[in-house]
DNA sequence: ATCCCGAGGG
DNA sequence: CCCTCTGGAT
């Protein structure tokens, strides 16, 4: 599938399809967004750490009670991790996101005034937060333009030979050079739920796939 | 490279 | 059973 090498291809021609693939994206998922549910934030920040390798739906199905209990920064950071887990023990990886999180609401406490910060850096020294989710919380809380890379994203710049690189910060990079910025957030929402529901890892749906003309990795059934 | 980790799909 | 899920820290 991706693995067997993308055809040789002019950076003109690539770009070209970079583009078909785009307005292919704006077709099937208008005004794309994260699924997430957050009422701020900070809402959305500790609902995108606790997504690390975990689904979307499972993440939502937690977040409402742990939100009514913790409904802000300062909540949080006045919580003991043993009493955050049993909200979100159904996630996975719950010891170290607990952890993670407190010491996280203690951190926009001290540092931050309780707020999130708009600042890439800022948000990296966070515990949890990596350069994915900083690039994920500036794009849809603030509207800073960035491509983030998850798992989807990844997966998906290699299936559509958009990049060959390995690290998820060269993939955004050549994605983002690729993409006008004013759709770098649009892109990356897109790809996740394009990767989510049709582009899948194990067995993708290409007969449905809006992107197959334009997909080097496509097959039939 | 390895660990963290439960839940759903195939 | 094995693989995957909007990764990050060590």
């Amino acid at each position: 599938m991706e693995g067997v090498g993308c055809p040789k291809e002019g950076q003109k021609a690539k770009k070209r399809r970079a583009l078909a693939i785009l307005e292919a994206l704006k077709a099937a998922y208008p005004g794309a967004k994260t699924e997430l549910k957050h009422n701020s934030p900070f809402q959305l920040l500790v609902a995108t750490v606790l997504s690390a390798q975990a689904t979307d739906k499972s993440v939502n199905e937690a977040t409402p009670a742990l939100f009514a209990r913790f409904p802000d920064a300062k909540a949080l950071a006045e919580a003991r991790p043993e009493e955050v887990e049993p909200y979100i023990r159904r996630i996975g990886l719950y010891r170290t996101k607990a952890r993670n999180l407190v010491a996280l609401a203690k951190r926009l406490v001290e540092a931050h005034g309780g707020e999130v910060p708009r600042d890439k850096r800022a948000l990296m020294a966070l515990p949890g937060v990596g350069w994915k989710t900083a690039t994920v919380v500036l794009g849809a809380a603030f509207g800073v333009p960035g491509i983030a890379v998850d798992t989807h994203v990844a997966r998906l710049a290699q299936r559509l030979c958009l990049s060959e690189a390995k690290s998820p910060e060269k993939i955004g990079a050549d994605l983002e050079r690729l993409f006008p910025k004013e759709d770098w957030v649009f892109a990356h929402h897109a790809l996740v739920l394009h990767g989510r529901y049709v582009c899948t890892a194990r067995k993708p749906r290409c007969p449905a796939c809006p992107l197959a003309p334009h997909c080097p990795s496509r097959r039939e059934g």
